[in-house]
DNA sequence: GCCGGATTGACAACGATTCTCAGATATCTG
DNA sequence: CAGATATCTGAGAATCGTTGTCAATCCGGC
């Protein structure tokens, strides 16, 4: 996992908050898509996120930074990479879509409802019950969406 | 339920499919709002259906039975509804609201990807799990939601 | 029936997202 | 490396669901 990073660790590092992993950067190419400079803009930016972010604010933090992306070229990527399920995509309570760079593995989000802090949480259980009660009724090809919200310790 | 049909029930029906409960008509009196006309008629329409539904169809199924109400009052409608707790409000993949006269039971969805056809399902289990992992990592006022897709059996 | 606040509806306004299409780029070929 | 070619980009127009505006209308209580 952080294989990648040059072995330098000190031993004093001041306690990187247990909670996050070290958000992975989604790769354009891995999507099947042509690596150009505003997709991996785009991507980078999406990785510093610590919490779900809109097409619109990765395009505005980008151009705060020098970074000139368009618009629509921040919404095709994101949305792109969605699909190709390089990041995850969630809506707001008002319909807007809102993405995240996590974990390449099956999982849920507790996030919080004031500051958007996301925990990535894994619940095999869940997993097999809605499955179970897919088929019970018949259903096939089951998927599911499942979110959780609260107010994290930082908010309250 | 069935209470409002005439009591002459063969007994060769053709197997009204088990799964549904019989849809009560949300109550806009119950939802602290005017019982008009126009917002009888959305509730009774909604009632009717046996899927999610978004304002527009609503709406041009009411228009398609004669009853006029002007579309904003059914965007109107709805949401308040929704926000009384009287109907259930969820987005499609597209970010559309849809809404569904539901039992007054805290639930969730199996619904079919192709018709819509919609069975609520319950499961303490999951009600559970959610609100220790929450608590586990210190969230609070904590909520969720789920849904589960699938291909019903009639759209296979 | 009459009054005042709540509701309606036609239409404008909005905000998010997508489309259009000419010009810039990445990738491939030789 | 140059040229051919398919892809991608960006500015702005266009869509689309949804909400705001405001005069006309309706509802419930007196
Ligand atoms: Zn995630
Ligand atoms: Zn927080
Ligand atoms: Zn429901
Ligand atoms: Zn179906």
């Amino acid at each position: 996992m952080t294989s990648t990073e040059p072995g330098h660790a000190p031993a004093a590092v001041p306690a990187p908050p247990p909670s996050e992993a070290p958000a992975e950067v989604p790769d354009p190419a891995r999507a099947g898509m042509r690596p150009t400079k505003q997709r991996r803009a785009v991507a980078v930016a999406l990785a510093r996120e610590d919490a779900f972010a809109s097409a619109q604010q990765i395009h505005e933090r980008l151009s705060r930074e020098g970074e000139q992306v368009g618009l629509a070229t921040v919404y095709r990527t994101l949305s792109a990479l969605a699909d190709a399920g390089e990041v995850d995509m969630m809506r707001t309570e008002g319909g807007e879509a809102i993405y995240r760079s996590c974990s390449p593995t099956h999982h849920h989000h507790l996030v919080c409802r004031s500051c958007g802090r996301t925990v990535e949480v894994e619940g095999p259980a869940v997993e097999r019950w809605t499955t179970a009660i897919a088929e019970q009724h018949g259903y096939a090809e089951v998927s599911h969406t499942l979110e959780i919200f609260g107010t994290c310790p930082e908010c309250r």
